[in-house]
DNA sequence: GGGAATGCGTTTTTT
DNA sequence: ACGCATTCCC
């Protein structure tokens, strides 16, 4: 990156020479509305970090520019960036997600819509517990007929939110098997709506809802708020729902200055409502929006974007760009045929050394998958022979059961009214399941939270009854406004550690996380801020070392989802089986294999130099047997396929590959690892 | 007999 | 890790 400017020097010289004209021309526009449409490597965030720096070095307030985009890790990628091109006034910017900004200007305007601003944050799993305990209030779990399963429910409610589509048809579409349920479905949103509301508690859909309820139907509050922001930046616009959209150019409303970015064939979200329908209609919503095409990639060679190309060409929708790239490189991307996933593996971690010893930092190599669960047996390898990774995607280090445990007795020391914080604490204990939990959480409802409820004599008597005592306890002595959020979380550590090794028997392994929750907790002054920030920005590993290694020396493992806007100079794809990549379920209809379609293209430009397509000839099927692994349809489709990649054959000679001093590799050390494998999880 | 504990089989992607 | 079904306990 370039030297921070010197006093007097013009900042717009050296715009143009760090940027090519299209670059250039979004950089340097003038107000209003304006569209970049921008594939995969072509400098997408660099240009809004140049416009950021543009925008502020013309004299506009920072505050006053909003930069909204997807993951936090991005936004403060972006601001780091923006900062070293021109100063420390970068940082001031506004942004974030949409859902940390929803937060944000809910805590402020809450009142206004009649809640609460202590409101507590739903997660996804709070959310399945909360319609389970609502589906056996209302009786429909048992009246003997078939109904949908709680988290089932709960993605088609998001669905229905995020596309703001009628639930009937919606549930005609996903589950017609239940369509005889239809009112009860229906009527069962309606309680969970009704409940949520009552007590003050919000999942990640109300946050966008509630922020576009009060920019929509509160016109003072839309003028004051779209007024701050003279500027508004959006990144990765294509994975944007409708919901989203309309929030944003109500954001942009005043002003009208706004600048989004995308790439149609990198929309992979459209499982939550997202569609590059917006990057279409954008130039509706604001006619006479200024277009600015970018299609020179600065990140892969021609080869990698030959592929990418190839797959997109397959595509049934698709839309004009072509990328091309200046890179000198020749080698195409390679396709591995290995046995199986032990093959793989071992392909994998031989392939990574060798790179390190051809000086190719670990961090500068990723494997990805389509889906997380799919470098398992990886992740066992890499542990084996003490190569460091991350893993990116799946389930993540906040959503482990007892970190999910930890916050949910702090969020009652917040918001006693959250049912579904008490529904999980109160399950913590011997003899309490979700049938004395719904009993003994209606009678500290009915007392509105009421803590002292636990040590009533008909309560206490119980086995269990030494355990509420205890929480009760606790729960008093954290409601404590004067002491420190770090004090509050060690009391609440102390005694969960007590339940903690009762409930798990790998209780010390799990230990270990808590350390990672107090560094998190050191930076925040409230419990509140801590909480938001847990439910809306948590760490996004979910396996690895989070502190104690430096940068960059470790292997990246992530779905390809979570790879979106990174790159690497190695990237090894897994799986490239019918059924892996894409998924069995996705190969059902075109619409899904559209997706899967720009999934491949987005994991194949992560690639800058090297790219490795891993295609296992047998995967491990229903039960336990093996069976053939079909190439992917999505690579078996390219006509010119032999042309686009070099096949190769990966057969180890066990005996004379293997280092020096290290156990030879025999039939039966593939089994014990086998049966290691199975009997770890 | 109600409700908790235990065992079994399956696993898409995420704010 | 989790939902679901079966078994076990009060």
């Amino acid at each position: 990156m370039t030297a921070p400017l010197t006093p007097g020097e013009d900042p717009t010289l050296r715009f143009e020479a760090a940027l090519n004209p299209a670059q250039l021309a979004a950089v340097s526009a003038p107000d209003g509305p304006h569209l970049v449409v921008a594939g995969a490597g072509t400098g997408k965030t660099r240009t809004l970090v140049y416009r950021v720096a543009w925008l502020i070095s013309r004299g506009i307030t920072p505050e006053s520019v909003l930069l909204l985009t997807f993951t936090r890790r991005a936004a403060q990628e972006m601001l780091k960036r923006a900062s070293s091109l021109l100063d420390e006034r970068c940082r001031r910017v506004s942004g974030g997600t949409y859902h940390s900004f929803a937060n944000l200007v809910l805590r402020r305007h809450a009142t206004r819509l009649g809640l609460s601003n202590r409101f507590t944050i739903l997660d996804r799993a709070d959310s399945v517990d909360l319609l389970q305990t609502l589906r056996s209030e209302a009786g429909y779990d048992k009246n003997g007929k078939r109904f949908p399963r709680a988290d089932s429910l709960v993605e088609l409610y998001s669905k229905q939110v995020n596309t703001q589509r009628p639930l009937a048809d919606l549930i005609a579409e996903e589950m017609p098997q239940f369509a005889d349920e239809k009112d009860a479905i229906i009527d069962l949103q309606g309680r969970v709506r009704r409940r949520k509301y009552e007590q003050s508690i919000l999942d990640y859909d109300d946050m966008l809802i509630c922020l576009l309820d009060l920019l929509a139907q509160h016109d003072e509050a839309r003028r004051e708020i779209a007024g701050l922001y003279r500027h508004v930046l959006v990144d990765e616009y294509q994975d944007t729902n409708r919901l989203q959209a309309h929030i944003t150019a109500l954001l942009a409303s005043v002003h009208r200055n706004i600048m989004v970015v995308g790439d149609e064939a990198q929309s992979i979200y459209s499982f939550r409502g997202a569609s590059f329908r917006n990057i279409i209609d954008f130039p509706k919503i604001f006619p006479g929006a200024r277009q600015t095409l970018l299609e020179q990639s600065y990140r892969s060679t021609q080869p990698i974007l030959d592929l990418g190309n190839g797959v997109l060409e397959q595509a049934k929708e698709r839309f004009p760009k072509r990328l091309f790239s200046l890179i000198p490189g020749e080698s195409k991307p390679v396709l591995m045929r290995v046995r199986d996933d032990y093959a793989q593996a071992d392909f994998i971690c031989r392939r990574v050394l060798e790179l390190r010893e051809e000086g190719v930092p670990l961090g500068q190599i990723a494997v990805l998958s389509r889906a997380a669960w799919h470098s398992n047996t990886l992740e066992l390898e890499l542990a084996s022979r003490n190569i460091p990774f991350r893993k990116f995607g799946g389930i993540k280090f906040v959503e482990a059961a007892h970190i999910k445990d930890v916050s949910a007795i702090l969020k009652l020391a917040l918001n006693p009214t959250d049912s579904a914080a008490w529904f999980r604490v109160l399950q913590l204990f011997e003899g309490i399941g979700p049938r004395t939990a719904q009993s003994i959480l209606g009678h500290v409802l009915e007392r509105g939270g009421d803590f002292r409820v636990l040590v009533q004599p008909k309560l206490t008597v119980k086995t269990y009854g030494k355990d509420l005592k205890n929480l009760a306890a606790l729960l008093e002595e954290i409601a404590d406004p004067h002491k420190s959020l770090l004090a509050k979380l060690e009391a609440v550590l102390d005694r969960y550690r007590i339940w903690m090794v009762r409930k798990y028997d790998d209780a010390n392994v799990r230990q270990r996380d808590f350390e990672a929750l107090v560094v998190i907790a050191a930076r925040y002054e409230d419990l509140e801020a801590y909480l938001s920030e847990l439910a809306i920005d948590p760490p996004d590993f979910s396996r690895g070392r989070p502190d104690d290694d430096p940068e960059d020396e470790w292997l990246s493992i992530s779905t390809v989802h979570s790879a979106k806007g990174l790159e690497w100079h190695s990237v090894f794809l897994l799986n490239m089986n019918a059924g892996r990549f894409p998924l069995w379920s996705s190969m059902k209809n075109e619409a899904d294999l559209e997706e899967e379609r720009r999934l491949l293209y987005v994991a194949v430009t992560r690639a800058k130099r090297n790219l490795y397509l891993i295609k296992p000839e047998e995967i491990l099927a229903r039960g336990q047997s093996y069976e053939v692994g079909e190439l992917s349809p999505l690579l078996a489709e390219l006509p010119d396929l032999q042309q686009r990649v070099e096949e190769k054959i990966y057969a180890p000679k066990a005996s004379s590959s293997l280092p020096e001093g290290q156990e030879e590799k025999t039939d039966d050390s593939e089994q014990l690892r086998r049966i290691m494998d199975y009997f770890s999880t």
